[in-house]
Order: C-alpha cells, then sequence, then structure tokens
DNA sequence: AATGAATGAGAGTTCATTCAT
DNA sequence: TATGAATGAACTCTCATTCAT
C-alpha cells in the first residue's frame, strides 16, 4: 500500500514542487533556528520528504540556507508601483513608500531572521550569486526611496540635510529591528510587541517620525 | 581595583578571575558563533582553561549563555549622567543621550549579537532572573529618553506626537540594526559599513535624523 | 529458518540481522557490566557494527536495555509441553517442571544477571510493555507449577499445606540466586560452583529438596 | 561564620565517626546503584563531607567499595546462640536458625545488594582480605546449619539424603533472591512483595517448606 | 583533616552526510 | 528519484581523581 500511495503521490506532485517544499520547510527551520541551529532531520520532516531529497536537490544544508536566503529576498522586493512615473507628491509617496516596506518587513519575518543569522554568520553565505539577488531585491527599495527623497527635496518639501543611504538604512532598520528583537523588546517595554495593535501603533509612529524627520530644516522662515 | 587584585595575585590566579576569563571568552563565542553555533571547546580554549572549569562554575552550555548575557546587560546601562538634575536644553540632553545610546550599542557589539541571538531564540532565556537584568540595564536609557521627552514637550522645543516607547524603540534600534547588519549593508550600500568613517558619517545622520524627527509640529501650521 | 535467510542473503545483511546482532551484543555487555557500567561503545563493538547504528535502531541506551529484558523474556519461557492434559503422575509432573526452570534458567544466565540489574534499578525499566512480556514470559512457568500442585493436592500426593506463590517464588529463587551469586558462594562453599558437576549436584539436591518439601503432611501424624 | 561552625563541628565529630559516616553512606549509594551507577560525589553528600574525606580515607572508590562490603559482612553474621550447647530439638533449633537466617537478610538488604553486585562483577572485589571476611560471616551460619543439620539425622528427625552445602545454598538463596528481585516478584505475582503482609507471609512458608523438606525419607514405615 | 577548584579521560548522544537498493 | 540504513566526526557533559591551600 505504502508503494501504492508513492506511485499516486509523485504523478501528483512534480519535481519542481518537492524541491519549492524543501525549500519552504528549510526557511522556516532556519527562521526559528539559525543555520547553526536548524536540523537537516527536521526540515526533511516539516518537507515531508526523506532527507536525502535535500542533498539530491540542494546539495548541503549550507546550499539550501544560501539557496533559501535568495528565495526570501526574491519575496523580499516590492515591484507594485513605478515610483518614477507616479505623479503624487513626494511626502504622499514616500510615506506609501516607508509603509510598504514595513509591511514586507512585517510580512517576511522568517526572511530577516535568515539575515539576521547571514550577518551572525559574517556574511559568509554573500557569495556573487546571493549578492545578485540582495542587490536586485534591495535595489526596488532603496532606488525609491532615493528617487521620491530627491525629487522631495528640490521641491523643497524634505530636508537637503537627509542622505539617501544612511535614510535607506534607518528605514528599513527600524522594522527589521523591532520585528527581530520582539521578545527583548517586549521585556523591556512591558508589553506584547507581536500583536497586532502594538504592531500597528508601532507602524504609524515609525511613518509619523520618518515624515517628521524629512521635513525641512526651517519651515518658518523660507515659506 | 581589577587590576589590582590580578597584579597581587597574578601567581595563583584567583577564582574570580578563573569565572570572569570564562565568561569573557563565552560573550566572544556566542557573539560569533550564536548559541547554537558556539562550541564549549572553543570557549575553553579561548579562556585557556579546562573544558570542565565551564561545567563547574556555570553548570552547562546554555547557563553560560545566560550568564553571558546578564554580563553583557551589565556593562549596557550607561549610568555617567543624571538626566534629572542636568539643566541643559532638553534638545542638547537628547542629543546627548542617543549619542550615547549610539557609541554603547557601537562599542558593545557582542552584546547587541547576543540580545539578537536570544531573540533568534524566542526569548528562551529571558528567565525571571536575566529579564530583572534586562530591566535593570535598560531602565537607565528608556527613563532619560523618556525625562528628556517630556521635559522638550514641556518646553515646546520636541513635538507632542512623539511617545516614549516607540521613540525608544527607534532610538536603540537603529544602531542595533547598523551594527548587527553590518555584512549585508554594506554588501547592498557597496560600502564598508563597518569603517570609523561610515560609522561616524552613520551616526552623524541618526543624529541629526532623531533630533529632526523631535522638532514640533507647529512649524507646519504656517505653511 | 534464520540461518537459511542468512545464508541466501549473507552478502547484503538484512536489516534485521543487525537489529537482532546488537541486541545479542547489548544481552552480553549488560549481563557482563550492568546497566550503569555498560560501554555504548562496547556493544557496538561486540556487535561489530558502527556506535550510530544503536541509537537508530534502539533510541538510546537505556531502550536497548529494555529491549534487552524484553527478548530475554522472550526466550525465557517454557513451552514444551502442555501441562494441562499430560497424564503423568503429578510428582512425575512437577519434577519435570521444576527441573526445567532450573535448566533454563543455567541456559540463560545472561537473562537473569539482566533481571537481577533491573531489580537494582528498583524495576525502572518495568514499563507496562516490558510488564506484559515479563507475565507473558513467566505465566507458563506459575501456571504449570500452580496446575500441577493443585492436582496433586487432590490426589493426596502433595501436601495442602504448600501455597503456589511462595512455592513458585522458592522453585525460581533457587537456581536464580545459586547461578547469580556463583562467586560469593563458590568463595564460601570453597568449591567452583559453576563447574558442570557442581551444577548438576545441585541441581540434583534441589530438585529431591523441593519434592520432599511437596511430600503430604499426614505422614507425620503416626508419629 | 563557616570557619566557625567548622571547628564546632571538628570537635564534635571524632575521626571514627567521620570515616564510618562515610561508609555508611557509601553503603547506602552502593546498595542502591551499585558499583559502576554509584557516583562519588553522592556518597559525599549523602556522607555531609567533602569528597575529598573520601580519598583522604578509602584511597578511591572501588576501595570504599570493598570497605563497604566488608562491613555489611561483619553485620552479617549472627552470633546470637551457641548452636553446639543448645539442647533444644534439632527441629526446633533448626527452625530458628532458618528464621533468623530470613531475618538477617531481611535487615541487611543494603548489604545483599552490594553482594548481588560484587557477584556482578564476577567477585571482582573478593580479594583474600575480603575473603576472609566473607567466610568469618558465613561460617556461623553455615556451620550452624551443618551441626544441626547433622544432629537430626543422627536422631533420624532430618533426611540422610539432605546434603548440608547445598542446603545452606537453598536456605540462604532464597530469602537473598525474594528481597533481590522484590519488583521483578511484585510484578509476576501481581502483589507488593515488600509489603510487611507478603514479606511474613513468605517467611511463614519459607520455615515450613524448608522443614517439610527436612523431613525423613519414608516417615510411614520407620515409625 | 578538610576544602573548593581543577583536570583528563571517556561516556552517551547528535548530526550532516553517504551508501545501497 | 526516493528510501531506510549506515557512518564517522564531533559535541555536550560526566566522573573519578588530584591539586593547592
Amino acid at each position: 500500500m505504502r508503494r501504492h500511495e508513492e506511485v499516486i503521490q509523485r504523478s501528483s506532485r512534480p519535481v519542481r514542487d518537492t524541491k519549492d517544499i524543501v525549500l519552504k520547510a528549510a526557511i522556516d527551520e532556519f527562521a526559528e533556528y539559525g543555520l547553526a541551529g536548524g536540523r537537516v532531520d527536521r526540515i526533511a520532516k516539516r518537507a515531508g520528504v526523506n532527507k536525502q531529497v535535500l542533498y539530491y536537490h540542494y546539495g548541503d544544508k549550507e546550499a539550501l540556507f544560501s539557496a533559501a536566503l535568495v528565495f526570501g529576498y526574491t519575496q523580499f522586493a516590492f515591484t507594485s508601483t513605478d515610483w518614477t512615473h507616479d505623479d503624487r507628491s513626494p511626502a504622499e509617496l514616500m510615506r506609501q513608500i516607508i509603509g510598504d516596506v514595513f509591511d514586507l518587513v512585517s510580512v517576511n519575518r522568517n526572511h530577516i531572521a535568515l539575515i539576521a543569522d547571514e550577518n551572525r554568520n559574517r556574511g559568509k553565505h554573500l557569495t556573487p550569486e546571493v549578492v545578485e539577488h540582495v542587490r536586485k531585491a534591495t535595489n526596488s527599495t532603496i532606488s525609491a526611496v532615493e528617487t521620491v527623497l530627491r525629487r522631495g527635496q528640490k521641491a523643497g518639501s524634505f530636508s537637503r540635510a537627509i542622505e539617501p543611504k544612511s535614510l535607506y538604512a534607518m528605514v528599513v532598520g527600524i522594522p527589521i529591528f523591532y520585528f527581530n528583537h520582539a521578545f527583548t523588546l517586549s521585556c523591556i517595554l512591558r508589553d506584547d510587541t507581536l500583536s497586532p495593535d502594538r504592531i500597528a501603533e508601532l507602524r504609524s509612529h515609525y511613518l509619523d517620525f520618518v515624515m517628521a524627520a524629512l521635513r525641512p530644516d526651517r519651515p518658518l522662515k523660507s515659506r
């Protein structure tokens, strides 16, 4: 009977799927336990496949981690809007961008856990191939931020003191920090940091905070 | 005073020292490899002691991790200034506080790596005893931020829209994120994020950014 | 049949065999050194397999001990004769039963060593599953003793003062004690207790002793 | 204050006592866990002394085990009655002897556990010195049994078929087996073998059983 | 005599990986 | 492709013993 099921499953689950199921399982596992703490057996169990399948498709544990990282980055880019041709005001656009960044981070919590681990490993897996994906994914965000920042600065609605790279680091850093440090924050702030209410609250404050920081230097005099 | 003891009793290495040396070695090891990736043998080698010493003094690997965490928090509080009686302007005070936060994070990079790992472990080591230390250490920062924020809001120099908990999360989050994600950031920003210049630059932008965000709302009304 | 399979599949050692070989090795090791003194490495070496095989098949050392115990009990039951339908005299039957008990103990010296250790561990391994096997194995003996005793008592050839449970305990206890305490006995009796001659002698005396004890009370009345 | 207590204790607990306290602790530990399973740390803790004391007084773990064994044997001999000059009937005397044996075993359950372990170790600790104690202790029993048996056989009240060594083995073996296998027996007989009632019952059956076995061969005809 | 600290050998167990089918 | 079995290296931890005071 076992053999029979296998036959059925095989025909109803193409290779591509098996490989992806393993990848999803790996992402969950590595997000939960990190690369060092992640267990090949557990990934196989999560995926419901034999352990050897992992090796067949990905070679070894580290390669699987890299693959998980790359996949995460492909999901991590927001491609919804074409900022270059959007004619809303810079402030409106920027508010939407950083809101989107927040939501992207919020949705991809597993991925930012992987990123944190990647950094704990001193960027060990930032091979040229992975770097390419990292940049491809982050470019959309960083260029959106930069484009809209410049536009707003030109229009006088954003402070000229703001520098795009640092802005990007802070904009992306705040939500990543928040979700990656939820347990410590909950402890410090005596609150359930991951409850929907608190997330919404932080999101709102974060938007206001960043937008407030972008205001031009001397609004009183210049206008 | 520590140093003094060492000189006096160097020939017979006092007990306290052995225990501390192990702790320091553990902090380095766990910061570099995480709890799961950290190796007991390597810690012993780093400390130059027999492996068993570690078990004798701390019980097991996880207890050592907890001890490392606690020790890190004791170093992580800044107790230099009494904000309540400092008569500088709120803006001046706040700028110093967040500068100090940045520097504290910068100096204790090992510790923030441990904190990140602690969160990856879903706060597994946030036992009541550890929690006490976490709060004791962070209280100094969070109350400084809150006190000065309130004072500035009262004086009209800070926006009333800012809420202390979220402000704290962002203020502390930015530098922690920056140092904990140096490798990914270096890759994305095509720069050596950890070079003194870049750190100084980020620090400066971070200070300006936060201070800008704190400016009161009113000026915008005049538009 | 076992032997047959081996011949057929010798070149690729069937799974079942590996598992059994480990079990046999474990029985020997635990019989010789006990659970606490038994070494996993030595078991693996005895079995000629990799140490991990042991964990793969049995989980851990204690589980292996339990398995050894259970296996021993399956070998420990004598199922040769159907006492209920044997028409020999109760005395003849009883003499054969206790002779069989003695021989069963003599042949399974490893197993009674395990049993002794199990008791030294305060019955730690008497899990429901093991208990089931213990009872299944001992039931054959205890019911044989009881059946024949009752029959003999009814026929007037056995004393009515004898109670089956205690009789069982003594009948089974003497040979177990003898083999489990061979070294002390040899020392006390200044003899090689385990030499075939001494064993045969003890067996003979044991048979006579028990049968003598079973004689009915009445003859004594005539005094 | 610690130091103060020590001074007090030292004066109130002579060396001899310390050494004995350790021995008692060792007996308990080895009885419970065996030689291999016994822990030096636990013995020290049981005795309430520093571990080093064990080494100071006894050399090493095995020597301590031997000492525990020897001490057990000194307690194990019954020296109450002078059987050679007791003028009670052989049957009365024998009944008392085997009753005493039973009670001696019952009282020294720790010791018989050590004996079992000594045998599991293939008599490893039966050094000439220990052997001397073993014999000294058991001689009292074995010679009592032998003396009274011979006397009874001469008087015609005991069967001439009984041989003293085997008789001794069975007489001493039954209670030792019973107490050393209490857990398995409880399981098999579905009873709490160590409850006072069951012990008393077994004791009674055991006395009757042995005395019955000793009855002369053909009581009917000869009298 | 007594203590806390230290040690080295080795124990049980885990884990990524490979083998054989 | 897929699977159960097997492997060897390494890991955490234990334990009897010794050191230094």
